[in-house]
DNA sequence: TGAAAAAGTAACTATAAAAGTTACACAATG
DNA sequence: CATTGTGTAACTTTTATAGTTACTTTTTCA
């Protein structure tokens, strides 16, 4: 959802309301208050609260990546990840697979994320 | 678990009960029989019914990439996806976000899954 | 200066997905 | 025909996310 709000920041470009913004997302305006809180304490909004108070970029659309809120929304966990049961210490499988597929697994994330810094947010306002 | 799972295939090389799986995963044989339905189903795996019964590799471990294990499980559905609220018809944003950020979403995943179909099943028990 | 309009947040409920569990049918072996 | 395995249905538990209610804090402006 978070980029759908970021989308419609850009695209209307003045400050507003957690309120209108939900109804654009077609939800209740504390699950978009609580997304608003992590792109603003990402830095990505900036929040004028009181009266006329409303969310607007924190900077240019230009500036913005997907990967950029994408971060600012998943905190540091991983795509996919292995199961976390605990190990089998009989089992050599059990005991040293994961350091061995985090590696690969990191690299493959690496590969997403780098897909998605690739596109700016006002590539998307762009195309609609 | 997947991973887990072909991977102790791969590194033991013989036929392994479902049983003597769920122990390296620490977890019930039921939960283990369900994914290795998945990966029979694939054709990753055979199964062998009945008494001395189990599973091994259908081919060799090199010819089996985290991608052909990753698609087995996952049933197509995409890594990461719009929120699926309906949308409101009054709002551009809302009514045009979805096709235009699928794109640049398939296309991140894609160079997800290109990275996993670098990686063999032999890289990973070589690397144990 | 106080009513109004907004953000911020805590605490709760609802929903859905995943994992785990129990129980049993079916299959092959010897 | 008993034993040892897979296959699967049905249920419970757990966890994460979304949604809800209710309230505090902040700012504006009449």
């Amino acid at each position: 959802m978070a980029v759908h709000i970021m989308t419609a920041l850009a695209y209307l470009g003045e400050k507003t309301s957690s309120e209108l913004l939900s109804h654009t997302v077609n939800t209740n305006p504390v699950v978009i208050r609580r997304l608003l809180g992590d792109l603003t304490r990402s830095g990505l909004i900036t929040a004028d609260r009181g009266k006329h108070g409303g969310f607007r970029l924190a900077r240019d659309a230009a500036d913005i990546s997907l990967l950029d809120i994408y971060r600012a929304v998943m905190d540091e966990q991983p795509l996919v990840s292995l199961h976390d049961n605990p190990k089998n210490t009989r089992c050599a499988v059990s005991c040293r697979v994961r350091p061995v597929l985090s590696g690969y697994l990191s690299r493959a994330q690496q590969a997403f994320e780098q897909s998605l810094a690739e596109v700016r947010l006002t590539e998307i306002t762009q195309a609609m």
